[in-house]
DNA sequence: GCTTTACTTGAGTGATCATTCAAGTTATAT
DNA sequence: ATATAACTTGAATGATCACTCAAGTAAAGC
């Protein structure tokens, strides 16, 4: 029907790299036509908005991040997969990814006014994030790898400031031995927490 | 010698407010012009450009920082200062600063670009603020209240992620209850160390 | 009281911002 | 073959961006 139809696929996953490591503000409509190679008609016509196409690019990444994580678990010990994403986190190279950092959390610090759309995204999609940390922690209770007694709720927001602190601390230049050192110490944390 | 000079504190610190609620794309300088009182070409006169109106923002933020952590510092017992801390950012209201997260955090996630100036000035005085974290630590060991062997580096670095971590979970709204109960966590386990 | 100096004023600069839309292009339907 | 529908093209829009500078104003120096 058309000249030639862009695969909406791709061109979302390369503006989610573009927003991952400029940001919001910082992404202007010029940088996007160039990574998508889209003319603005084209975006506007498939996307919207400069505001929608960010949304659909967060929570595209956020998609991928909870798929990685049920990966983890699908082995026998969640305490194991938790710990295990940490080392993961903090073993990465810089080149695998637009940006160390979180996008989730560098759109909450990014965007302060909380009527924002995209904030209040990024608050429910950090939060749905929560809740499968929380839900592995539940099923170590239920396996007997944590005491019956222990708090799932209070061990992923711990676990999930962990994540936050780890990457945000990873964003910084040239602290490759530092951040896999780091996640080391909050992998054997959680690993502690077995049997306790 | 002019009509009426302003003060150039106080709009150092209207600056830093603003910067630190909206971020450094997100304030404009007609943002600033509002929040300053004064013109372009006053601000101009006075800081250069928005760049360095930026950079002496952060610095100013970054100082009160460690002044406020060295205020601290003053009682007897480092662990118990550095736990305090930790318990002092939980308990916060909202409204007691532009935003709960790190000034510092926000610049080193929002600006991408490892040269940038402003990247690499926040780079710094998060590296100055791990610094000061060491030594007291170090200070801790030294008094006895960490065991000898213990590793003032891996533990500052574990310190700034839970600042990091705690801070930038705090930008979330209407969880003030959750933020405490993690500082409470976190300080915890400072605690904890204690002659280990 | 006049001049100089130091600062503020605020309209105006060109660049860049997100966004629009009439015109163009090619696949599908007939 | 022709018409229609579906999509792309890219110049143009007004708004806003960071920033400048000639003109204005008042304190300090004499």
């Amino acid at each position: 029907m058309a000249r030639r139809k862009f695969d909406r696929t791709e061109a979302l996953e390369a503006a989610r790299d573009l927003f991952w490591a400029k940001g919001y503000h910082g992404t202007s409509l010029k940088d996007l036509e160039g990574a998508l190679g889209l003319n603005p008609g084209s975006i506007y016509a498939a996307f919207g908005s400069k505001e929608a196409l960010f949304a659909e690019a967060l929570e595209v990444y956020a998609e991928a991040g909870r798929v990685r994580f049920q990966a983890l678990l699908e082995g026998p010990s969640p305490l194991a997969a938790l710990a295990g994403q940490l080392r993961v986190l903090g073993n990465a190279a810089p080149e695998d990814a637009p940006a160390r950092a979180c996008m989730l959390v560098k759109t909450l610090l990014e965007l302060p006014a909380e009527a924002s759309p995209l904030r209040r995204l990024a608050e429910r999609l950090i939060t749905e994030h929560e809740a499968a940390f929380e839900a592995a922690f539940q099923r170590a209770i239920n396996l007997g790898e944590l005491p019956a007694d222990a708090d799932p709720v209070r061990l992923a927001r711990r676990y999930q400031a962990d994540v936050i602190g780890l990457r945000s601390y990873a964003q910084r230049s040239g602290n490759t031995r530092a951040v896999a050192d780091l996640s080391e110490d909050m992998a054997g944390e959680v690993e502690a927490l077995r049997r306790a």
